[in-house]
DNA sequence: ACAAAAGTGTTCGGGTTACACCCATGG
DNA sequence: CCATGGGTGTAACCCGAACACTTTTGT
């Protein structure tokens, strides 16, 4: 005979988020057992009548208070022994942040929230480490083939700020000169006629991802794609 | 105060199998109600104390007694009301069959079991319909950077079978020359020196996949990718 | 000898790569 | 005038795309 399963579904997020030219992820402070007082991905378990993403986004509001401004399905986790108590399958989530949401507030179940750089984690609950790791290697490789890089940025934004984006994430190397003329070929941005004046050096015009232009050119078969050596 | 939450965990596997220049899926007929005598995917609650790979494999056992070649994660489905009756969040499954295991049994749950071309497909039970899509989706993008195809050909091929088999799965045709120069530069084939006598034609060499050299070769960078106009 | 599928090379063009100097601004 | 970062063009090379005839076997 099978055991009856009393198995419980819980979503968890990697949320990034760029500025001065660091990549971070929101972590929470866990404010109950197990493992507390440790940090971890936000996340919760999913209520009776909501969605797997509105659950996503109830749990950041709850205990970051951050508008997540881009959100996709990341992987699920499930293997038995994961959460020390009980049984739990966790949807993990992936999501971007842009500059202007970046404040935070720890609310419910989170002692604390923290931006953290990429470079200087502190050790996680569960298996969130893996999941980090995971959500980083997708970030790394949809960037060299979707243009999600927009999300972390302003809406208007100069065009240095993709290029140290990209050498960021993907640590390494651009030429400056090949980027922008393969980013520009795309036809994708749009020149504002706004200036941005940086701390020192020449002031630099401003950019915009025309996200409308991106979908028409897609339904026609355009594919982003930026490559590296 | 929030609603104590029963959700249900299952999962669920989309398996594809190529054979006779055909591309087909692995579905059951549903002996239960809800969807009783309903072509649906494999798949099924996961018990206690079994991963969800574990899951998958055994409810492929049970109900059509395939064994899986290939197995990866596609998505978790877990909208509100997919299943009429409980809260069901289903983790799906990717997989790949090759032809020597192509023979199905009937079993517990599932009153039929067959195996039905991608282009003659029956309505489907639940929202299987768009997991099916979303997995060939994947299959035919994988297939373009990973050398996955020959998980669904036989341990030895001729290469006119690799050639039908991206023509049928891209449902595109393809340059001959190209595509095998392409290929075999990625010396990831190994030539045996057995020969395949066709029908009718000329003999052909049989090659097999060498996934130690694939392996070798990724771990110093090498990406296998195939591109069409 | 005919039908069917296997096997094979070359040319052309476009895109990627490599590479360095001048410009605008603030201090 | 100096430091800092922004903005720009060209030549070499490589890889992908296009393209057709010969070979081997069975009937």
């Amino acid at each position: 005979m099978k055991v009856f399963p009393n198995i419980k579904v819980a979503v968890d997020a990697v949320v990034f988020g760029y500025k001065a030219k660091e990549l971070s992820v929101l972590l929470i402070k866990r404010g109950v057992q197990p493992y507390k007082d440790s940090w971890a991905l936000p996340g919760g378990l999913v209520l009776e009548n909501e969605s797997l993403e509105q659950a996503v986004e109830r749990e950041l509001q709850e205990e970051t208070g951050v508008t997540i401004d881009y959100l996709e399905q990341l992987y699920s986790f499930g293997k038995p022994g994961r959460d020390p108590r009980n049984r739990v399958i966790s949807i993990t989530y992936f999501g971007l942040v842009s500059p202007n949401h970046f404040k935070l507030q720890a609310d419910t179940d989170a002692a604390d929230v923290k931006w953290f750089s990429i470079n200087e984690l502190p050790d996680l609950a569960f298996d969130h480490d893996k999941i980090l790791n995971m959500a980083k290697s997708r970030l790394q490789s949809k960037l060299t083939y979707q243009p999600i890089g927009f999300e972390l940025l302003n809406t208007e934004f100069p065009f240095s700020d993709l290029e140290h984006l990209y050498q960021t994430i993907l640590n390494q190397k651009i030429d400056r000169r090949n980027f922008r003329k393969k980013i520009l070929s795309f036809e994708i941005l749009t020149e504002t006629d706004k200036i941005y004046k940086p701390e020192s050096g020449r002031p630099a015009k401003l950019f915009r991802f025309n996200q409308q232009k991106y979908k028409e050119l897609q339904e026609n078969g355009f594919h982003f794609e930026i490559k590296f050596a």
